[in-house]
DNA sequence: TGGTTGACGGTGG
DNA sequence: TCCACCGCCAACC
């Protein structure tokens, strides 16, 4: 139970990472950090990827998740799918970089 | 309770 | 542009 005003934070930060990635819009991209930040930690970005690892879920993008700078990173060594998968929404990738990242780029500020 | 791990981030060489 | 080092935070043992 929860006194008026008070919120339910104890939701796991891992519940919440999840959640936010769900959010990000197809054809956009979120790093660590911005998902950390739209969890309540914004330096948490480490926390997060540990979280990813597990997320096998199909109705969370994890593959729209990525380092700063527009690194793919992670995903298990398999970065060519993770290329794959976002190429399949129209976002431009390099060798091991998101291209248009900083546009392309999604903070939780709108859809 | 305390130490280790890691799909990170930023800075400096 | 690439690599190494340090800092930060949550999960695990």
């Amino acid at each position: 139970m929860r006194r008026p005003g008070e919120r339910a934070v104890v939701s796991s930060f891992r519940q919440r990472v999840l959640s936010a990635v769900r959010r990000i819009p197809r054809g956009r991209v979120a790093t660590y950090g911005d998902i950390a930040a739209l969890a309540g930690s914004p330096r948490a970005s480490r926390a997060v990827g540990n979280i990813m690892r597990e997320c096998r879920d199909p109705a969370t993008p994890c593959h729209r998740v990525i380092g700063a700078g527009g690194a793919l990173g992670g995903y298990g060594g398999n970065l060519q799918l993770k290329r794959e998968l976002l190429r399949a929404e129209s976002i431009e990738v390099g060798l091991s970089r998101v291209r248009n990242f900083s546009s392309i780029r999604w903070q939780g500020r709108r859809t």
